[in-house]
DNA sequence: AAAGTCTTCAACCGCCGGCGA
DNA sequence: CTCGCCGGCGGTTGAAGACTT
């Protein structure tokens, strides 16, 4: 049996709602809450379907929505809910307090989605799309890790001995975030918040040390991508605190990820280092856009890359 | 200035699962 | 157990504005 249409169509208006509409709508539900969206609309005068009721409410009208511009914190968050989550926008949406699922979908398709295509990084699998970009290549990783006895962890993020990064951490983050999303079908997303509402995780504070992350897990897997199994660490810890932007936007990174010298953790803060200033001259700067939001540039994709490192063929 | 193209996002569509009769 | 209703979800559409030629 076929199933009957959700409302009568004849004589419902579509398409855009109307300021009289709204308020017709935020009146009814203020006063009356909204207990059965089929009769809702005939009761509060309007000629929609209780669908299009829902959906207006949930999606715009709704008092707690928070609207503008996603916050970099936002976006952090969507692109890792999205590494396990997948498409499953209302989940990811139940993680970020004034979002809709709608919103978050579009943001993700028209921004998000093809910033990682830009980086070369599939949005589905979360996986360099090596057929286009080998980024690994681009990072030098593997012989440049096999010839020399160094960490190359520790080289790129400058965690020991005052040796500069070589790459800003925010693209190490989202890369590393990126390539550890192979185990997210069998992982529980709640590890990443608590009480299975997103909170915004502690920042760290502004100290010379901070505490690691936790690292329980003997079983760290470490492939071509040399940052992968710390960053798969604190995905697969239940225990382990989210890597998460301190307010000068350097990452508290693991310190199984990089060798302080004296394997004690050394994490890199504004006050201990000086990072490489973003437009310093003898570095190739990447803005993957130009036409994206000016006054919201997001650093994911604003990374240099030293001239050693040549990419300029990959470019 | 006009036409064509691209981008964004609100809204719609159809399907699914839960629930009660 | 089956059926129908309802709310919710993810994919898609299309109007409007922005941008380019």
């Amino acid at each position: 049996m076929g199933r009957a249409p959700c409302c009568d169509k004849n004589g419902l208006k579509k398409g855009p709602w109307t300021p009289e509409e709204d308020q017709k709508l935020i009146d009814y539900i203020q006063t009356h809450g909204y207990g059965n969206w089929r009769t809702l609309p005939k009761n509060a005068g309007l000629q929609r379907c209780g669908k299009s009721c829902r959906l207006r409410w949930t999606n715009y009208l709704r008092p707690d929505i928070k609207r503008g511009r996603f916050s970099f914190e936002e976006e952090e968050a969507i692109i890792q809910l999205h590494s396990v989550l997948g498409n499953k926008w209302s989940a990811i949406a139940a993680r970020l307090p004034g979002r809709t699922d709608n919103e978050i979908k579009n943001y993700w398709n028209t921004h998000i989605r093809k910033r990682l295509l830009r980086m070369g990084i599939d949005p589905v699998t979360h996986s360099p799309r090596l057929d286009l970009l080998d980024l690994s290549s681009i990072l030098g990783c593997c012989s440049f890790y096999n010839q020399s006895q160094m960490n190359m962890s520790t080289r790129l993020l400058g965690g020991g001995g005052g040796v500069q990064p070589l790459v800003n951490p925010e693209i190490l983050r989202l890369a590393t975030s990126i390539m550890s999303s192979p185990q997210r079908e069998n992982q529980n997303p709640d590890f990443l918040f608590h009480e299975n509402q997103y909170q915004q995780p502690p920042l760290m504070q502004n100290t010379n040390v901070a505490e690691p992350v936790m690292n329980n897990n003997p079983n760290v897997i470490i492939d071509q991508f040399p940052f992968n199994g710390c960053f798969t660490d604190w995905q697969n810890n239940a225990n382990a605190v989210l890597p998460y932007l301190t307010e000068d936007n350097y990452v508290p990174v693991p310190s199984n990820c990089y060798g302080g010298g004296n394997g004690e953790p050394s994490f890199r803060t504004p006050s201990s280092s000086s990072p490489t200033p973003l437009n310093s001259n003898n570095s190739t700067y990447i803005n993957s856009s130009s036409t994206e939001d000016e006054s919201y540039s997001s650093d994911i994709l604003k990374f240099e890359i030293p001239d050693f490192l040549d990419v300029n063929e990959f470019m």
